[in-house]
DNA sequence: CGAAAAATGACGATAGTA
DNA sequence: TACTATCGTCATTTTTCG
């Protein structure tokens, strides 16, 4: 509730920075030049082409309407969706000079009320923020009137597709759109050739096909059908996934605009600065684009040979100190993580919705016997930097002194590669043994290498004379450094304990990360933890001896959610764990609470779904706008409320 | 016996490095 | 150019459970 009434804080702020407002519509996709676009962010704020675009004019007329101070300050939050009773009452009560007081009265009134209010009331209280009656009236109906939160998204949504679509169609944007177009073929190429595999198995319509294809590609058959509509028949593929693909960013940057604003009269460069951020980074990706058509991708992550990051223990080349954009300065302290072998792109994408900061990319097997590639995006400090110990066995003997018996001299290997979901059937064991049987003594190079690659492939280690097997799920937990049966009981199954194990950190290398929160939090952290999973930043917390206060931990799936909790209630926590299922739960309203009951969060930590980034994906390699890899957005989303919501309940405090 | 859960086996492409 | 690594998915079979 709070959320869908923090809009209009926006159109307050643009409403007094800037009452021209007229420009919105002619926004300069085409421009290039990172200067001016941040020129453009500070020196007219109101001409951004956000979704609310018509809201802002909406507001900004009704509120000149007026004569007096008064009454215009009561038509502008009249405007917003306020009773005209209410906002009087408010504004005498409050007295008209502060409208943050204003504003919070509002808000908890309208919190209090608004349950209660009719259907029209509700209508009535969108197409008060801007947005058209029509488009209201069907969105209430897709969601049902109860959820006030996904009529909201909707209503974003859409109206996001139809201010990026007119932006685009508009003739005065010169040759951005040809331009535009021609590098997204590159992005979507990927797509183009699943869609003609697809066209043989499903041979209908044209219409169908797109929409099919937009489906699979993970999006909503209102978003696909909508866009379809705006693009016309003729459309591409290219053209109808730039259009979601922009939505997608406005809806992700505009769901933080509300709450970024919470200090209406605030005006700081940064703050400013930051409302232009999804638009800003669709221009960069753009430029980034552009560039690579030139062969001059600068702005191309590169992945760092060997793979240490900002350093590891016992090795040279440490990194120490580094500057961090402003934007990403803390609090909180953020952390993400993902697979470093995704495709093209990806790491630029995620560096540049996370503040521009630099990914680190750090290989796990410098602290431990198995690799894992990961890259890690965050804003902790980087020095004085400290390793779990005692150091876990960092190769293969030392870790399964065992396998030594039997290791045969021509399998080179020291370390184990990536542990990932799934594990070697007994058959492919069995066929190696009898590979292996046929031959006494010294097997022929062609057998040898076929049995290497195998076990390269599937992480076998030797458990007899030619037998090979892999690694036990307790022998998992030990590599990732894990509590041995931290993943046992419960009613899990064999099958899913590889799986939680494969999808989750490395604690070794995570707390070598977390080291240097030590210092800092001596009484203990509150923290978010997205896509928790089984746990391992609560883990590397714990095991740093960083104390636990208060942790909200959000996963999806069941079987992850009681092991942590499990975890939580063997080592006698005291601290509170709070596990919510979606992060699509997590929303303003959600956070707002949680934040106001332990005053904010010190960390947000989080991996998002790789399943759409990996390799190992033979299907569904779809990149960030993957079904679950899309979840990112969601990471991004929530750490941005909670920045917010933390500077805004920091300056009312003060 | 039948449903549900668990285990099994078949299935390449991409991007980086030497 | 050749070589290597990769937090996986799907359909089917087998086992478990009531």
């Amino acid at each position: 509730m709070l959320r869908s009434f923090s809009w209009p804080i926006l159109q307050v702020k643009k409403m007094v920075d800037n009452n021209s407002g007229g420009e919105a519509d002619n926004f300069d996709w085409d421009t290039e030049d990172d200067l001016e676009i941040d020129n453009y962010a500070i020196s007219a704020p109101s001409g951004l082409s956000t979704p609310c675009g018509e809201a802002v004019l909406g507001s900004a007329e009704a509120g000149s309407s007026g004569n007096s101070p008064n009454s215009k300050i009561i038509d502008h939050f009249v405007g917003m969706g306020f009773s005209r009773e209410m906002v009087a009452k408010v504004v005498e009560e409050k007295g008209e000079e502060n409208s943050d007081l204003i504003l919070e009265a509002l808000l908890e009134y309208s919190a209090s009320t608004l349950p209660s209010s009719s259907n029209s009331k509700l209508i009535d209280h969108f197409v008060g923020m801007g947005f058209s009656e029509e488009m209201v009236v069907k969105v209430v109906q897709e969601n049902g009137e109860g959820n006030t939160d996904s009529i909201l998204e909707t209503l974003l949504t859409y109206s996001a597709l139809e201010t990026t679509a007119s932006v685009q169609q508009n003739p005065d944007s010169g040759n951005c759109s040809s331009d535009y177009e021609g590098s997204l073929l590159n992005d979507f190429s990927d797509f183009d050739s699943f869609s003609e595999s697809e066209e043989i198995m499903s041979p209908s319509s044209e219409e169908g096909r797109k929409l099919l294809h937009l489906t699979k590609m993970g999006y909503s058959e209102a978003e696909a059908s909508v866009v379809m509509e705006r693009c016309g028949p003729d459309s591409t593929i290219e053209e109808l996934t730039d259009f979601i693909c922009a939505a997608q960013i406005a809806k992700a940057a505009d769901a933080l605009f509300p709450l970024e604003d919470k200090k209406p009269f605030s005006n700081g460069s940064s703050h400013k600065k930051r409302r232009n951020w999804g638009y800003d980074l669709l221009l960069r990706k753009k430029k980034l684009k552009l560039e690579k058509r030139f062969d001059e991708d600068d702005d191309a992550v590169h992945l760092p040979n060997p793979m240490i990051g900002f350093g590891v223990p016992n090795e040279p080349d440490q990194i120490t100190n580094r500057v961090l954009p402003e934007a990403a300065l803390g609090p909180p302290y953020f952390y993400y993580e993902n697979v470093a072998l995704a495709p093209k792109g990806v790491w630029t994408t995620i560096s540049r919705f996370l503040y521009d900061v630099e990914p680190e990319f750090v290989d796990s097997k410098f602290f431990c016997a198995a690799a894992r590639k990961r890259g890690y995006v965050h804003n902790l400090p980087i020095d004085n930097r400290f390793p779990l110990l005692p150091f876990p066995p960092r190769t293969i003997h030392e870790a399964f002194p065992l396998t030594r018996k039997w290791w045969p001299s021509w399998d080179t290997r020291t370390k184990l590669n990536c542990l990932q979901t799934c594990i070697a059937s007994a058959r492919l064991t069995d066929k190696i043994r009898k590979a292996l049987e046929d031959s006494d003594g010294e097997p022929p190079l062609g057998i040898q290498k076929f049995v290497l690659e195998q076990c390269r492939k599937w992480n076998l280690v030797w458990v007899g004379r030619n037998k090979v097997a892999p690694l036990e799920p307790d022998e998992v937990e030990m590599l990732l450094g894990f509590p041995r049966n931290h993943t046992r009981g419960g009613g899990i199954s064999r099958t899913d304990r590889y799986k939680s194990l494969g999808n989750s950190f490395q604690i070794d290398t995570v707390a070598y990360h977390f080291s240097v929160l030590k210092d800092k939090f001596p009484g203990g952290i509150n923290l978010l933890s997205l896509f928790s999973g089984i746990g391992g930043a609560e883990v590397a917390l714990h095991q740093l001896g960083i104390p636990l206060k208060n942790v909200v931990a959000v996963e999806i799936a069941e079987l992850n959610r009681n092991i942590l909790r499990s975890w939580w209630e063997q080592t006698n926590q005291r601290g509170t764990l709070t596990d919510i299922q979606d992060v699509q739960e997590l929303n303003g309203d959600r956070l707002e609470q949680l934040i106001k009951n332990f005053g904010g969060f010190d960390l947000v930590v989080g991996g998002s779904p790789c399943n759409n980034l990996t390799g190992s994906n033979r299907y569904h390699r779809d990149g960030l706008e993957g079904k679950d890899s899309a979840l990112f957005f969601d990471f991004c989303r929530i750490l941005d409320l909670v920045k917010c919501i933390m500077n805004g309940t920091k300056s009312m405090i003060i």
